[in-house]
Order: C-alpha cells, then sequence, then structure tokens
DNA sequence: CCCATATTGGACCGAACGGTCCAATAAACG
DNA sequence: CGTTTATTGGACCGTTCGGTCCAATATGGG
C-alpha cells in the first residue's frame, strides 16, 4: 500500500557521488545535489537524512560500483604484473579524458575529510584495504608464477602500491605529460623485481 | 608617514595558511580567518584583498617556509640517499606527532583545489617541480658517489619520488601504522638500485 | 471508488557566508 | 601640537547555507 518511491535509489547516489567526488564536501552545496539528482529537497532529506549521511552513502556507492570492479580485475587478470600494471594506467587514461581530472574519490575523502570526519575516514580505510588486499593477492599469484621474487613481503608490496597509486592520482591533479606519468609506472613497477 | 602597519605580514600569512591547511579552502571561514589572525575584517581585506588571494598568498608562504627548508635538506645532505629517506620520514613524524595529520598543505590543494583553481593549480606545480628538482639533484649526487646506477634516468626518477612522497602523505591522512608506513618508504628507496 | 500511506514541491527558518563601507582612531612628521 | 595618512573595528549588505515543515498530491490495496 501507499505510494511506491519514484526515484530509484541507487541512481541517486550516483548522481550525488558524481558532485561530491567533483567538488568534495563542503564546496558542493545542497542546491548542486538537487541539481544533479532532480529530487526536491524534501525527498532528499526524506530519503537521506542529511548532507553528511548522504555523503557517506556516496563514498560507499563508490567503494561497491567504482572500486569493485577494478579489484576484481586485479584479481583476476593474469600475469600478474599486467594487472597492477593496468590499475596503474587507468589513472593516466583519466587524465587524458578529461581536462581537470577529478581523480579518485576515496583518494580526495582521505585528503579532505579524513582528519576531520572520523565516519568518511573509516570507509577511507575500507577502500584502501580492499586495494591493498587485492594488490596483495595479485602479487602473490606473480609470485607463485615466478613473476616476482617469493622472498619478498607481499603485503608491504601491496601497501607500497597503493601509496604509489594515490601519488599517482594526487600528481595527475595537476594535469602532467602522460608520458612522464608512464614512466613514472614502470618504475613503480620496477621495485617488484 | 601616516600610521605604519601594526601587525607582521608574514606572521599573518603564517597563521592564514595553518587555518587552510588544516581545513582546506572551502571549509575555512572568514570567521575562521579572523579569529586565526587577530585582525578585523577590514584590516584583513585592506591587507589581502580577498578569501581567495589570501588563500594565494598563504599557499606561496608554505612554499617559501615549509617546502624551501626541506629543498634544501635534499640538496645538501649527503650521502644522497639519506637526504631522500629523511624527506619521506618526515611525514611519517608528522603523523606520530598529531592526532589527525594534515598533511602537506601543496598536496591538499592538488586534491582539493587544482581543478578548480588555475591559480592555485599553478603554485602546487611549481611546488611539485621544485621537489622534482631537488630529488633529481640529489640523485645526480648519488650516481655521481656510485650510490645510484648512472645508467638510470635521473628526472624520471625525481617525478618517481615526488609521486611516492605525495602518496605517503596522503596514505598516513588516514593514520596508519608507523611500521607500516617506514615499510613503504624502504620499498619506495629500492626503486632506485 | 475511496481510503490509507508515502512522496512531493515549495514556503519558510535562523544562521553563517563573503564582502563593503565608513566613522573613529592611532601614529609619524613638520 | 596639529596635520596628514593609513589602520582599525564594527555595523551593515544581500546571498546562500543546511535544514524543517506542511499542505497538496499521487498511488496501490480493499
Amino acid at each position: 500500500m501507499g505510494r511506491p518511491r519514484a526515484f530509484d535509489e541507487n541512481a541517486v547516489l550516483d548522481q550525488a557521488m558524481e558532485v561530491f567526488w567533483d567538488k568534495g564536501y563542503a564546496a558542493t552545496s545542497l542546491t548542486d545535489l538537487l541539481a544533479a539528482t532532480g529530487l526536491s529537497k524534501s525527498s532528499l532529506y526524506e530519503a537521506f537524512g542529511n548532507k553528511h549521511d548522504l555523503f557517506l552513502r556516496a563514498l560507499e556507492r563508490y567503494r561497491d560500483v567504482v572500486v569493485a570492479p577494478t579489484v576484481t580485475a586485479l584479481e583476476q587478470v593474469s600475469p600478474a604484473r599486467e594487472a597492477i600494471r593496468r590499475a596503474f594506467l587507468q589513472v593516466i587514461e583519466g587524465v587524458e579524458e578529461t581536462a581537470s581530472p577529478r581523480g579518485c574519490f576515496s583518494n580526495n575523502c582521505a585528503v579532505e575529510q579524513a582528519a576531520h570526519d572520523p565516519a568518511a575516514c573509516r570507509r577511507v580505510i575500507e577502500v584502501f584495504g580492499r586495494f591493498e588486499a587485492a594488490f596483495e593477492a595479485a602479487i602473490r599469484r606473480g609470485q607463485a608464477a615466478g613473476e616476482i621474487p617469493a622472498e619478498r613481503d607481499a603485503a608491504a608490496l601491496a601497501r607500497y602500491l597503493n601509496t604509489a597509486l594515490n601519488g599517482l592520482i594526487v600528481v595527475s591533479k595537476t594535469g602532467r605529460d602522460t608520458g612522464d606519468l608512464s614512466d613514472v609506472v614502470e618504475i613503480t613497477l620496477k621495485a617488484l623485481d
């Protein structure tokens, strides 16, 4: 009974995610969110509580629809080294496509919000953890296949790769030459030898 | 003649820098800035124009008082490898000291502002350029001293180190175990072999 | 067809926003 | 000591902020 919801919750979260991703938390106004989602103010508040709650939901949505596929690719593509390289090259492709790269949503959150927003920080940590776990799985596969020396600490290498990936994302934001970025990726991968 | 300025411009910039550094551009209000600097609104506007201009000045101040000494150390400390290691360990020390690490101001700006603020972006690029130049100088010293293979591309390695440094800064923001971060630094340095 | 139920748009709220302006003030010079 | 000049505090500006609330509306079940 009663009237059913006229919008798709996930679709709204996708739109909200785009805005937060692009502008950050503080610089995003309710007006921005209403324009992007097409909802009225009361609909949005009824469905999501408030701006901050919506932000956290958008961050979780990012984890589910953006991070998850990348992580899956990392865990499945062979050879492992190539899977890792692709994860890095994805960042560079993002630079080529848009004039002003928006980077990675969880990276943005880590920098803008993590220190002052424990709930957001927890979600960022979770995303980092997933990347590290995926990198670690890829490294172990590489070690099993003889691509990567077996004596290296896979967990530490995974942490290293996640760090390097986030560094690449940050540097990309200033719109660097993609050739220069590729060089960095190759050096980063060299550390796996 | 006339009344001389009652405040030290650089001291005010230092205070403003701290606030912007900690909270970011959008989340910093004029009220925050007035409280931090102790100036009245009209004094601040008379001296610095507006919020955005003050922000840019603070960013330049950061370059001069925070980046410059680090860069100098990179260029002078020997052996080169140790100079590079110290630059990275400084980041980890920052995590140990404060519960919520504020990272690096220009890194914050790259993530929060660069895509939407060309003037800020230019200044961030300049800071990155200084780091890269300092890393490159250190690498060349290391190559001359036989610490680093002479055939490696010093400029590319320098870009790599700047990227890795920024990655470490981002990851640090989520409050990681310092031992884990140290592992990452050592792997990062290994890429110089 | 009507009722029960939830959604919806928009009016409305007080507070805070960045920014302007000016009268009062304080200090160096002649 | 008065004149000159720049600084200063605070009143004030319109706008936008995040958020609340309710009457009107739309829809599925009986």
